[in-house]
DNA sequence: TATTCCTTCGTTACTTCGCA
DNA sequence: TGCGAAGTAACGAAGGAATA
């Protein structure tokens, strides 16, 4: 699997810069981070389902960016990063490849290989939602962030739900354990002067967030409450321009671990095969 | 191109808890 | 009882997409 690795890869070496003329790697206000993670999902679930390789070249399967999903159950509504989908209009020009571009995603030889030899999954109006990822990152602060990031995460998989039963919920968490952080929000005059870093402390913040991420509801069927696959990736992330490090060794899940991101994907393969081999 | 609106998530302020 | 740590709620700045 890729996407963590495309993930830090793409965080280290991209940089945006700010009103007060600062780079930043990471921007929380920003949305970048998101995208770059969603589209690592899309890109191993591509590369690893034959079934969905299959839709993509038959064109019964695009994508949408930011698409607006209505719970029907409680007539709420939420964006959701990323939506596998049926079209239900023409496809427009934008492509996982081209946005690959347009989002600074940085491949290596192995990954643009692959890339080249998937079929061309398009961008076009979202008919029905076959699959709808969301992810979230807790860099710092990691404590007084939780109840909003479970908040958050929570009402997505509900939303989706709400508005489309069979859609796959999917859930993508990024958990910062640097000791040492530098926050944009904090840092709002030129950093060239006297920046200031926020400190934490680990493993402890990084395994509070893990904590409170592992209390969100899961699915095993279609019918139930929760996600139908969730992962965790934790980094090491001082967001001052050194190169981000995915971190393997524990609190991160472990291999075989239900929120290991190859788990996750192995998962979403499989719930994806049998739940929409039907589709045309 | 300018403006508006929505989303994100880190911060502040406040409350509660635990311990000496 | 007082203090520091931990927990909670709400706010708001900023990025970026959508719209005029």
């Amino acid at each position: 699997m890729h996407g963590p690795e495309i993930l830090t890869r793409t965080l280290s070496s991209t940089t945006r810069r700010d009103r007060f003329g600062n780079l930043w790697q990471y921007h929380s206000r920003s949305d970048h981070h998101s995208k770059v993670a969603c589209w690592g999902v899309i890109f191993d679930l591509l590369a690893t389902t034959p079934l969905l390789r299959r839709h993509v070249e038959a064109g019964v399967v695009c994508f949408g960016i930011n698409h607006e999903m209505r719970d029907f159950v409680h007539d709420r509504k939420k964006n959701l990063d990323l939506v596998l989908c049926t079209p239900s209009g023409a496809a427009t020009s934008d492509s996982l490849a081209s946005i690959a571009s347009d989002y600074d995603i940085q491949l290596n030889d192995a990954e643009r290989a692959i890339l080249d030899n998937l079929p061309r999954l398009i961008r076009a109006p979202v008919g029905s939602v076959v699959m709808a990822l969301e992810a979230k990152a807790c860099m710092t602060a990691h404590q007084r962030a939780l109840p909003r990031l479970y908040d958050e995460l929570n009402s997505s998989h509900l939303t989706v739900h709400g508005a489309s039963e069979q859609a796959i919920a999917v859930g993508f968490t990024m958990v910062n354990i640097g000791e040492t952080y530098l926050s944009p929000d904090l840092n709002k005059k030129n950093r060239a002067t006297e920046p200031e870093w926020s400190r934490h402390k680990q493993p402890r913040d990084a395994q509070l967030a893990i904590d409170k991420i592992k209390q969100l509801p899961r699915r095993s069927k279609v019918g139930d409450v929760g996600y139908d696959a969730l992962s965790i990736v934790v980094i090491d992330m001082p967001n001052d321009g050194k190169p981000v490090k995915l971190i393997k060794a524990a609190p991160a899940p472990q291999q075989g671990d239900i929120y290991h991101y190859d788990t996750m994907i192995a998962r979403l393969s499989g719930i994806y095969a049998t739940r929409f081999k039907d589709l045309a």
